[in-house]
DNA sequence: AATATTAATGAATCTAATTCATATATATGT
DNA sequence: ACATATATATGAATTAGATTCATTAATATT
């Protein structure tokens, strides 16, 4: 125990993803750091107060009394540093310019909304929009002018692009409860021979299933679409087909048997999101703080996101 | 200006101390580094975010808005960690046990009363007091268990001991305003020839002046004591005597005219301020505290003091 | 003008955070 | 129960980047 604090935020920003992710090693992703650097972080609190933060239960890790002491302080913190960031931003004068949207990710509605609510009030001189309508190559309409952030799954390297890397997610086939495919816990390509496969009203070649899976099997399902997630799973829970949706946007009608989950492939199909922009517009502060506040949001309401490099 | 936030509590301890003491080299020792490092920290931050943080008034520095409202975010953040460490404390159960004060310095009554007031609320489960009378050596007070800490301005290197830092200060000699000695800038021995000393009542190897400027030169003036800081400024104004006090202690007094101050010798008389404990009561929590409120209180408060290695 | 004090800056150094390599512990599957 | 996979812990090696050193530039003082 020495005598000066050395606590420093990168502990803090430790601790808050030691919480959320409740492993050392996707925490470590989480904040680009090996796990290794975390466990010596850990360790060295540990030292530096005589308490121990955190506890080991089996595979994972939990927090103790000591190391929730350091997440509320943490998240306090690292909320006031952001607001005063913002701040700056507006001394800077870099605080005008727009935010149009594409989204390529149907379900990301789910959580987008309630981020541009907050980025608004954050940015009030920031014009916000949603660029409606489907687009064949949404990174393009930055370059146009016509849109200035994408937030998609595609990750071609473009002049003048950068690829701000989201999260890694699982998407999971959804099923009524009664289906008779419930009986296996990992779905494969022939199982969907002969199913309706219920999707976002977008191109095959937009739905990781059918490129990924269906399509190098050779199978073909009927298709039928829906404009909003719930619509899709009313159909797949009133059995006209079954879906394939992000794991996080289903877990509330899991988790209440309005349907049911299950894993595709032995290995699970996963999609990484990215939010991409031009170059320029990546230094601008806004959209500093919509990456970092949409990462935050991202982490800590949806389960079973993995941090992406 | 990079994407993800360089900024480090280091920063935020910097930056306060760069308010604290309106100059880089002043805020250097004062966080225990070089003024180079601090420059450099300061240029960083300027290019992280693409403002500048201290504007150069001549001589000096000067924080710009950028810089307030770091400042503001660091007096906030860094509150916040000390009030989380003392509960950190508690949690590790070493929030009981006593702080027995001796104060070798009469005038640090004025800082250390508001100071304790605080403590006290902090830690309400430690016996706090001040050990009252003269005691010729008070460390030894430590080892004899018969206090926890002293206040003074003996450095002696002794085993089991640990003497704290707290600051350094100028003594200065007061005059009433229309005092003969008021011509001269400086003072030096001579002038005390012929004068009435006004001190504490403590013997004469305890008064910096004496001890360091007049006994070496041959000069032993005719003393009078009175016990508050306040006395003592009465005599001088009422023309009773000259005495010789901490710049900080007097500084109300000179500002209203009460009071004239001097330096005294051309390097000025200096003395060193430490907090003396047993090596083993300095890993106390509620020390280490007391110790960082103690330099946070000093540094914020009182004028002209400079941080000592 | 000369001297002293302060801040800024590039290069060298050095501290300490991170990674690497590995061991240990816990869980999972057959 | 044993082998395998997955997680964390830890000592040693490495590396990044913070600090110092040495110097220059700027401002103030005599």
């Amino acid at each position: 125990m020495s005598l000066s604090s050395i606590l420093e935020l990168r502990h803090l920003r430790t601790l808050m993803a030691l919480q959320e992710t409740g492993s050392v090693s996707r925490a470590a992703k989480r904040v680009h750091l090996t796990q290794s650097a975390l466990s010596h972080q850990i360790k060295s609190l540990q030292e530096h107060y005589g308490l121990s933060i955190v506890q080991r239960r089996g595979q994972s890790v939990e927090l103790t009394d000591a190391g929730k002491h350091l997440v509320t302080l943490a998240e306090k913190v690292l909320e006031e540093i952001q607001a005063t960031e913002r701040g700056l931003a507006k001394l800077s004068q870099q605080t005008s310019g727009s935010l149009r949207i594409v989204l390529e990710c149907h379900t990301c509605f789910d959580w987008l909304m309630p981020l541009m609510d907050a980025f608004r009030q954050h940015w009030p001189d920031v014009e916000l929009d949603l660029v409606s309508g489907f687009h064949s190559d949404p990174v393009k309409l930055l370059e146009e002018g016509g849109a200035d952030v994408v937030i998609g799954s595609e990750y071609k390297p473009r002049r003048g692009i950068v690829h701000h890397p989201l999260f890694r997610f699982e998407i999971l086939a959804v099923l009524a409860p009664e289906h008779p495919l419930r009986a296996k816990r990992i779905l494969h390509a022939t199982d969907f021979a002969d199913v309706t496969l219920i999707t976002y009203p977008v191109p095959e070649d937009r739905i990781d299933l059918i490129l990924h899976v269906l399509k190098p099997a050779g199978i073909h399902p009927l298709r039928r679409t829906a404009e909003l997630t719930v619509a899709i799973l009313q159909l797949v829970a009133s059995r006209r087909g079954v879906a394939a949706l992000p794991s996080w946007g289903i877990k509330n009608y899991v988790d209440h048997d309005y349907v049911i989950a299950r894993r595709i492939g032995t290995q699970g199909l996963w999609s990484d999101l990215y939010v991409s922009t031009l170059k320029e517009t990546a230094s601008r502060p806004y959209l500093r703080d919509f990456l970092t506040t949409a990462r935050n949001t991202c982490f800590a309401t949806l389960d079973g996101i993995i941090p992406l490099g």
